[in-house]
DNA sequence: ACCATTGAGAGAGCACCGCTCTCTCAATAC
DNA sequence: GTATTGAGAGAGCGGTGCTCTCTCAATGGT
């Protein structure tokens, strides 16, 4: 229960050649993981894992089909250990606070990503060219939205009903699948609004992450609360929406 | 005129030596561009660009000092096509119609990003890893925002005012600096504002570009529009924004 | 007109990459 | 005790970016 890929159960009973294997494939994952860490998804190397665990290249195939299959891993390691820190902070809020809860996940969400730009950039970033993400992967990928779409649940349950625009209407078609597949419980529009927020916010991270704010945006994080603040307003969470004018 | 790199004055006093090496470098960065609309930056490869042109990889060395140096011109000439098609689709709108400009141009963004998705993910997507982005591209780059600010700009002497929260006051000093030197006209605030359009629309482009919607949204184009009708509402410049409670 | 210089291109080579195939040899199963 | 399995090594293939040396024709100066 505690590495994605330990075949079974982890048992006592295991012959030493069994028990070398997982040791192996534990040390080559460990290394790939801080490689990916410090080179990135776009550099890492087979070669250069198998090197430092004392191993030739060639062997590390006995453990994993290619290195796409290496760098699926990783993407699952990526979403869940996301997805675990959003449930983590998320969970620390009073239930009846869902601004609060809202806000606090959309912030672990960009501080997890500060903390770990390359395995953001690995399941957020551009994809890799010749590299298809299997289906093994949506689950672990739908983790974070379901903590933020199950905020949106918790709201609409007790009665809070965003704005709902003509064009929001019509934009709710559009995510209808999603909507039968994880929250049936929501009308359509109102899951088009949490989509929206949820491509905004990794909006705002992404620029960040990948440095398009470098010349342009000196404090990414007070623009981000502001985003924040904005969605809560949105949604319907009660945030800042009293205006002064606009002027300087 | 024509080509970013074209050294002189095109003029037609040219040596057969200068002559053929325009041509070369000319037809290089012609291959270049189409394997990187086929391939993608991350598997374009230099060698594969002078096999094609007849070339051996070493020779390539003669026009660009290095595969990066290539990728900056590429670069550049991404931001700049990008850049010419929004103020190609902007300059057809009526002046006086701010709403229909800045939709004119969001949806432009996205027009192009899915034509050319490559040469999207080179300029907006996770950065590559040796890579870093020189000083020469930050004019091209700021081409297609310097559109969107215009109208910004525009409707702040046409007397729009867009609401301004105490948060987005707060978020204001973060860009400060482009500000002063992109739009020193309107006050922080809105540039503010207009940089979380900025970030939403690019969010919500590079989540369609790079396949996020994948089992997710069916119509990106929908929720585009949608966006596009929020953002319109809250810079001022009307657009949709009746409620009719949300109710499904 | 001749000669020295310049520069485009070829070629070999280096270190790296992902991946495949064969071989060895110890741990395992019978 | 023997046959089988499987982890790892090693060589090798074709690919990459890049460097260095060499050739040789176009060029510029006298």
């Amino acid at each position: 229960m505690e590495s994605v890929s330990t075949p079974e159960v982890a048992a006592g009973a295991m012959t030493p050649r069994q028990l070398a294997r997982e040791r192996t494939k534990r040390e080559l994952l460990s290394v790939a993981r801080r490689h990916l860490r410090e080179v990135g998804p776009a550099a890492l190397s087979l070669r250069a894992i198998a090197r430092e665990c004392g191993l030739v290249s060639s062997a590390v195939y006995r453990y994993f089909e290619s290195r796409d299959a290496l760098l699926t891993v990783l993407i699952l390691e990526a979403y869940d250990d996301l997805g675990v820190h959003a449930e983590a902070a998320e969970r620390l809020v009073d239930r009846g606070d869902l601004g609060q809860r809202f806000a606090r996940t959309a912030q672990e969400m960009r501080a997890w990503a500060l903390k770990n730009p390359h395995q953001y950039a690995l399941i957020y970033g551009s994809p890799v060219p010749g590299y298809a993400a299997p289906q093994i992967t949506v689950p672990s990928a739908a983790r974070v939205g379901t903590v933020l779409f199950g905020i949106l649940g918790d709201a609409y349950a007790s009665g809070v009903r965003p704005l709902v625009t003509p064009a929001l209407r019509e934009a709710g078609g559009a995510v209808s699948q999603l909507q039968r597949d994880y929250c049936p419980e929501i009308p359509e529009p109102v899951v088009a609004l949490g989509v929206e927020s949820w491509v905004r916010l990794h909006g705002a991270i992404s620029f960040e992450v990948f440095g398009q704010f470098n010349q342009m945006v000196a404090s990414p994080g007070d623009l981000y609360a502001f985003i924040i603040d904005e969605e809560l307003a949105r949604l319907g969470f009660g945030g800042g929406a009293e205006s002064d004018g606009g002027t300087p």
